[in-house]
DNA sequence: GCATACACTGATGTATCCATTATGGAAGGG
DNA sequence: CCCTTCCATAATGGATACATCAGTGTATGC
């Protein structure tokens, strides 16, 4: 697949489009569902639904079980905390070793993208919401290639993609919006500044904060 | 598949074995692949290898790139050094959350397998490796299970597959071994406690002398 | 009336076929 | 002599057809 998420094949564009469907709850967790189901839906043949069905399996998305069949998997709110929390050791590794091994080129793509996302805070149209998720997916991604380590960024985006249920931008409040995108400015000084100690503290940070915004929201509803 | 790696369909099996010829060197890291190569080479169809194929290119064994081909992944001696370390954050804190939630049958079972692996030192027969290999899979495994987090267990495996290459116990020499075995009863303790600090020290320590054993060796040859 | 066995249905796993794309080589022109 | 372009071939991605397995329901026998 194409790194910004273009899909370049059917397999591709199953696996996006039904990663979307669970995530907005299209796909509801109480459902049953079949390959053949999917293919339909997506007007496919079960080939590529079936790998993208695997892929999802892998990351969890989906839970195949004996006798329960194919379904959305249902999010328990410790399983929210266990995803942030990994999440939190590996992307806090990687802005450690981004601060060794960036590139000067991704120094000045860092400051881009956080600039980038503070221009549209605070968000009012669909338009900055959409702005502000890709630049602050490509500000992640940037951190994860300068830390080196293919396996590294692999494990990440999985346990990225698993926690995309709650980074949708539109649930936080325009004080949280101010404060998660000031991190991102502190964040790229950090590794400017070549201090790893100093990144990986600010990514712990900010992913705690993000963590903490999701905590909130969940004990509210 | 099953649980305890007993290929159920020709697509696990074919997993199976492309990961033991890769691991093995079988495969070597120079050669380009095709899927109807290893479809041949395994005597099925193309279907069951592409998914292997799939999986592996996602664990990361296997790599393709344009103009390159399928090939299998060159471990470099960083790469091996960023496993580690992958593994040492996910496992620690694996080991803390089971000192917390361990069920009291897990905790016999710990204590079980860590006897088990060390009625086994030193090894001497092939048949002493394999029970060895063996049951410090099921220790880990029981570790990460008691976990209680699926997320932490899937990203473990991940991980542990890859740092598969360098699990071999053949390396190790008598100390090693002696040392590594007594490591799991430690950490059977300490997990029995209920003691989540004590837990994730003890497993830092255990993965970290398992990456020092594997460095030495790097180095040496 | 209950239990067991058999059959039917549907879902997943596997194989083969077809289409598209990419790659390597050869030939021709600059 | 090297570079470029085009063609042939092979590899991958997608579709469809087929087999196998599991689950469920019904019927029959005890």
């Amino acid at each position: 697949m194409a790194k910004d998420d273009r899909p370049v094949s059917a397999a591709d564009s199953a696996y996006l489009t039904l990663r979307a469907d669970i995530l907005s709850g299209d796909l509801p967790a109480d459902e049953r569902l079949t390959e053949m189901g999917l293919a339909d839906r997506l007007g496919l043949s079960r080939t590529p639904v079936r790998e993208a069905v695997k892929r999802l399996l892998i990351e969890g998305f989906l839970t195949r079980a004996p006798g329960e069949g194919l379904r959305v998997t249902a999010l328990h709110a410790d399983e929210v905390d266990q995803i942030f929390r990994i999440r939190l050791m590996l992307e806090s590794y990687g802005a450690r070793r981004a601060a060794e091994f960036a590139s000067d080129a991704e120094i000045t793509e860092l400051f881009r993208l956080a600039d980038a996302i503070s221009a549209r805070v605070p968000a009012r149209t669909e338009a900055d919401y959409d702005a502000m998720t890709e630049a602050n997916a490509a500000f992640h991604r940037t951190i994860t290639q300068a830390a080196r380590s293919p396996r590294l960024s692999s494990m990440l985006s999985l346990a990225v993609n698993l926690g995309l249920v709650l980074r949708t931008y539109r649930m936080y409040s325009a004080q949280d919006m101010a404060r998660q995108a000031r991190h991102h400015h502190d964040i790229a000084q950090a590794i400017a500044t070549r201090d790893p100690e100093w990144a990986e503290a600010a990514m712990s940070h900010h992913v705690l904060a993000a963590a903490a915004i999701a905590r909130a929201r969940r004990t509210r509803t």
